[in-house]
DNA sequence: TTTACTATATGATATAAATCATATATACAG
DNA sequence: CTGTATATATGATTTATATCATATAGTAAA
């Protein structure tokens, strides 16, 4: 399975609001994408394996994609899902480090990749840009230790409501204003909880029956959002 | 309680290698240290709490800070410990946000407190400073993520025996070679690896048992690193 | 010193969630 | 379309670890 080239969608026009080179000028945009690719990965495709060595960045034009961890059992742990104008890799490019983690499409994506070269130029001209990448690092960072806190000390059912409550923040849902719009498998869900599938499928069934969310397949609908964030018991 | 004013101590003769001020030149440390203060914390004293908005930026001139969360339950997850060189604070100031964890002196320990003005100032014009921020931050994260797939994979006994690997790798041992030259509770070893105290306790004194580690009170030596490595089963 | 508090220690019990097992439904490649 | 693999579902059992209980040893304050 081979991801195959595209018409190439210029950085200059890129619809995606709220990434790191938003603040980027049409200039500095067009400098950016000067030798840049643009790629399709269908859906369960990996981008990169953990391990490799990273040589550019990627930038999620159209889609969505895990970025997950192997532990030595096998088991996964999808510590992030990053969806439109989202940067992948730019840890292990900017540490000069091998990836710590895999990414995989969850879904048809179309992903830009950007020189490695291109990028660290406009870095060290570009101060804005700079300090744009830092503050988006410390937000990581705090969200991923508070992540840590959650998953030490909250229940499975805690867990799993909050994972539903973040996909809801991160990807909206459908027209309807209820469903998800995102399709994870329970597996997924699990592995973003920190949850074996079983367990998840237990836990999204007990929720079911409790009408606080409908599930129809992969279809996840938020019923009582209220309801469902007090369970998660999320503070901030 | 109140930190006491000190001798302060010069930002350009500071001996602290490493940390994300190591960069700078002479003149540059001599700026960020214009209007600086230093102060005394005692063991146990709170350097800032989870919910305060910050001002500046704390560096650790001499000693040890834990940097904790406290779940819903009032139960303690240790983020990090933070030693000589090491800067408090900085992903808050960056953000613009309160703080997300509050700081505790462990031991007896110095801590300069830098302008945010200045901080901001020399981050705006110090493009390496800048560049070296982001791969602090980046293998902060980097660390983070590696600590959710291993609490959520790990057992307990494997967590505890990579905490202490850690702690050797961070602080390094006493003259003795032997000793961790950090003296916990098992409270907050157990902290650290989102353990209760108990089973901390139980799980410290089998390695000691096994005459893989030695206590003495809060003196932990680590007989045999090697075994000590392969129970916390660390791959990087 | 005596008192009080906190940390360490260890046993007994409870329990949340993993694991194992098996069945059915769904998706997808040929 | 059809067979095969994968995902969902649910029950039974096990287990790691938390919780509860109580005792002793340090440590700090009066």
């Amino acid at each position: 399975m081979k991801s195959s080239k595209l018409d190439m969608p210029n950085c200059e026009d890129c619809q995606n609001k709220g990434g790191v080179f938003s603040c980027l000028s049409k200039q500095d945009k067009a400098i950016l994408g000067e030798d840049k690719g643009n790629n399709f990965y269908k859906k369960g495709q990996v981008i990169f394996y953990e391990g490799n060595h990273p040589h550019g960045l990627y930038c999620i034009f159209n889609g969505k994609v895990k970025i997950s961890k192997l532990g030595d059992e096998g088991k996964e742990q999808i510590v992030r899902i990053s969806g439109n104008a989202d940067t992948l890799g730019y840890r292990s490019l900017l540490c000069n480090e091998p990836y710590k983690a895999t990414a995989t499409a969850i879904e048809d994506s179309y992903i830009c990749y950007l020189s490695k070269k291109k990028f660290f130029e406009l870095l060290e001209s570009n101060n804005t840009l700079c300090l744009n990448t830092i503050q988006l690092l410390a937000r990581e960072l705090r969200q991923s230790e508070q992540q840590l806190v959650d998953i030490t000390q909250k229940s499975v059912r805690e867990r799993i409501a909050e994972v539903l409550m973040q996909l809801k923040g991160k990807f909206g849902t459908k027209p309807d204003g209820i469903t998800l719009d995102i399709r994870l498998t329970r597996r997924e869900i699990g592995d973003m909880a920190g949850v074996t599938t079983e367990t998840t499928i237990r836990t999204l069934s007990d929720l079911n029956k409790e009408e606080i969310i409908h599930i129809n397949g992969k279809d996840i609908q938020i019923l009582k959002p209220d309801q469902l964030h007090r369970i998660a018991n999320i503070e901030d």
